[in-house]
DNA sequence: AGCACGCCGACT
DNA sequence: GTCGGCGTGCTC
């Protein structure tokens, strides 16, 4: 609900503002949390009943976080009890007690030392979880995180070969921060210019190309504040939280990492929120909601690869933890540091506007160029199958040099359609009315829009044919048609499907990364993080499908996408290639990605995007209906149109007429949407804020599920 | 959200 | 006479 309820305080104990309170609600009792404190109430005093119980003490939060969150639930129009659900973690929501339980780390026995390689060599799993111990001690969540799981854990434990010892075993045995390699010039520039800027507010964007070593860069600064013994806040996207990623924390640093990430349960969550609160850790690496874990002593917020899309929540409270990570640098007076190879345009207006400091790593730490984008077009070519002769050809060169080749194409599956061959018709998915992907793997065809499979029909069922043929193609196809046509060098496939099973992705990587496979064929699951030294050719597949598309962040997304994959060759200092496969050489998108830089596409792209007056330029915000009647929802948004309206606004404000999403039909429920446009942000929040109550009331407003989202990532 | 209430049709 | 499905309204 968009308000909060007034109660009496209770008999003895203090209420203050910040802490859980447990509190009689209609005929239930609920865990409530004191926004605020007053003399008086609007409600009558009679009425009002009092607070059952206090669980806290203490806030829960800082003020000065509090206020983020309040100030967050005014932005994004989200009801503010929302808002700080979910700013909490079950448990605390439950009305746990915030006191962790003394803290447990795993730590090797004499036992567990003389264990070798060889004494382990049938159990690789448990040697592994050995070996992260060798270093010290460490938190179940933080093996788990690693690669071992609890099954190793216990039958590990069973052999007296590990033992669990209190928390203080943690800073004794952990190593000292490791020696790194001397920083390159533009790395040392940015460490010094980052240092020179802690124990205040401001805002740095760290560009680095791919391959520069940002990594390197955070590292430096976060060991400063560590040694001045305040904390650091890291965010990564979603798929960041990586072993590697974690094991090069812990090394540089050598201090406690605390971690937030999905695979940790509630207990394990209450803990690292806690000892974040308490200052027991000094590092804190989570993914958004992280964002909201109060720290005792908070010295710098890091947001690394702060372009990714995994950063705005896309449903409920639809809040970008980037841009609340600005709001709580600002309250908390520390510095923030945005880092990105593709930074978004919301950030490179930002400093090229002088708001925040640009750091720029334009060279790569292991030395080589980075590569080049040449486009293939497809036009000229003989198709054999899925890729062209001069990409056949090159991937052949790069090959017999024993070098690794990754093909990326942004669609699972064997083919996204199937077709019957006589009389054009394909199977096609009632509730979203998209055809259905073909899975050859699984025998299947599924929906990739609302989840829905089914078998893959043998006759057409308009003529009966049994002539159905696969068009377009998928990673599946292309799995298959690579290695038929290179028999000698081992295939692998990394997407979605292919990493279904819980580690699968871990271990396609490390085998990878041995040098199991050489050719790499995959999704953008491969355009993220991870470094595979040998690639010295990337060909993307298809790009036209993302030339077309009506949201105008679309080319932004492309660029950063392709940008990321290019980056993946060359990591080791090799010379480099990437091939590039269209229709449209002439396309000006394709056109720039072959003869600039991303920073410099970026800057064209930034003055359309000016011109148009659109995001960052201005301000945006959508309200989204869906229901399975089309016509509850076409007026509901009439009606909300309406009521928007009525509010005197100033001329910069643009009210759109209700329109159909882009797949105006998905799961079954047809789906429209408003946007509303202004210059100024806070124009679209005090619209929103007087409209949304008389929205809220709407009869029509009861027959459709709807929200609002603020700075929206999807327009379409 | 979650719950209760009231209305209404269907069944014992 | 009772049960359950569904729409509506309320929670300090």
């Amino acid at each position: 609900m968009r308000r909060t309820f007034d109660y009496l305080p209770h008999a003895s104990q203090p209420c203050v503002i910040g802490a859980r309170v447990r509190v009689p609600f209609g005929r239930r009792m609920m865990v409530g949390i004191v926004v605020a404190t007053s003399d008086d109430s609007s409600w009558p005093t009679e009425q009002l009943k009092a607070v059952a119980d206090v669980i806290d003490d203490e806030p829960l939060w800082p003020s000065m976080l509090l206020d983020v969150l309040k100030w967050a639930s005014r932005y994004y129009q989200h009801p503010l009890g929302e808002v700080l659900h979910h700013a909490l973690n079950k448990k605390l929501r439950q009305g746990d007690a915030p006191t962790s339980a003394d803290i447990e780390v795993w730590q090797l026995t004499d036992l567990g030392r003389q264990q070798t390689v060889e004494t382990t060599k049938r159990a690789p799993k448990q040697w592994l979880l050995l070996c992260l111990l060798q270093d010290g001690a460490q938190e179940r969540a933080s093996l788990t995180s690693q690669g071992a799981n609890g099954t190793t854990i216990t039958a590990v434990h069973k052999k007296n070969w590990i033992e669990l010892a209190p928390l203080s075993a943690l800073q004794d045995t952990n190593v000292a921060a490791s020696q790194q390699p001397p920083a390159t010039v533009e790395q040392s520039v940015a460490i010094t210019a980052l240092n020179s800027n802690l124990g205040r507010f401001s805002v740095s964007l760290l560009e680095g190309i791919t391959g520069s070593g940002k990594t390197r860069v955070y590292l430096d600064v976060m060991a400063e504040v560590v040694a001045k013994g305040e904390q650091v806040l890291v965010l990564v996207p979603e798929i960041g939280l990586t072993p590697q990623t974690l094991s090069r924390f812990r090394q540089h640093l050598g201090v406690r990492i605390g971690l937030i990430h999905s695979g940790l349960n509630d207990s394990e969550r209450l803990a690292a929120w806690q000892a974040a609160r308490q200052g027991e850790i000094s590092v804190l690496l989570g993914t958004r909601s992280a964002l909201f874990t109060p720290m005792k002593n908070l010295g710098l917020i890091v947001v690394d690869e702060e372009h990714d899309g995994s950063y705005k929540q896309q449903d409920g409270f639809r809040y970008h933890a980037r841009d609340l990570a600005v709001m709580r640098a600002r309250a908390e007076q520390v510095p923030l540091l945005l880092g990105s190879a593709t930074p978004s345009f919301e950030s490179l207006a930002n400093a090229k506007a002088g708001r925040y400091h640009h750091l720029r790593l334009t060279q790569r730490a292991a030395g080589g160029k980075l590569p080049k984008i040449a486009a293939i077009d497809m036009r000229q070519q003989v198709m054999a199958g899925p890729l062209s002769a001069p990409i056949l050809n090159a991937m052949s060169e790069h090959l017999k040099a024993n070098n690794q080749v990754l093909v990326f194409l942004n669609r699972r599956g064997f083919s996204p359609v199937l077709l019957c061959h006589e009389c054009g018709w394909f199977a096609e998915c009632q509730r979203c009315n998209r055809p259905y992907t073909w899975h050859k793997q699984f025998r299947r065809l599924h929906c990739h829009h609302c989840q829905t499979e089914r078998p893959v029909p043998s006759q057409c069922d308009s003529c009966g044919s049994t002539q159905l043929v696969p068009v377009g193609q998928g990673t599946e196809q292309l799995e298959e048609a690579l290695q038929a046509h290179f028999v000698d060098y081992p295939v692998v496939r990394i997407d979605r499907d292919s990493t279904r099973r819980k580690d699968a992705f871990d271990q396609l990587v490390n085998d990878v990364q041995r040098g199991h496979y050489r050719i790499l064929v995959g999704t953008q699951m491969l355009a993220k993080g991870h470094d595979f030294a040998d690639v010295t050719l990337v060909v993307i597949a298809d790009v036209d499908g993302a030339l077309f598309s009506s949201d105008f962040r679309a080319a932004e997304r492309m660029c950063q996408l392709l940008t990321q994959v290019s980056g993946r060759a060359g990591r080791a200092g090799q010379d480099a290639q990437v091939l590039l496969q269209t229709h449209y050489p002439e396309h000006p998108w394709v056109q720039q990605l072959q003869t600039q830089p991303y920073d410099e596409v970026a800057d064209g792209l930034l003055s359309e995007r000016k011109q148009a007056q659109l995001p960052p330029y201005a301000a945006l915000a959508m309200i989204r209906a869906e229901a399975n009647d089309e016509n509850k929802v076409v007026q509901f948004l009439n009606e909300v149109e309406a009521e928007l309206r009525k509010v005197p606004v100033d001329k910069t404000v643009t009210i759109m007429a209700p329109s159909p999403c882009a797949m105006v039909r998905k799961a079954g429920r047809y789906r429209w949407q408003l946007a509303v446009l202004a210059a100024q942000k806070n124009a679209i929040q005090q619209l929103l804020s007087q409209a949304l109550p008389a929205i809220e009331g709407l009869r029509s407003a009861q027959v459709v599920r709807w929200h609002v989202d603020v700075d929206p990532q999807e327009t379409v």
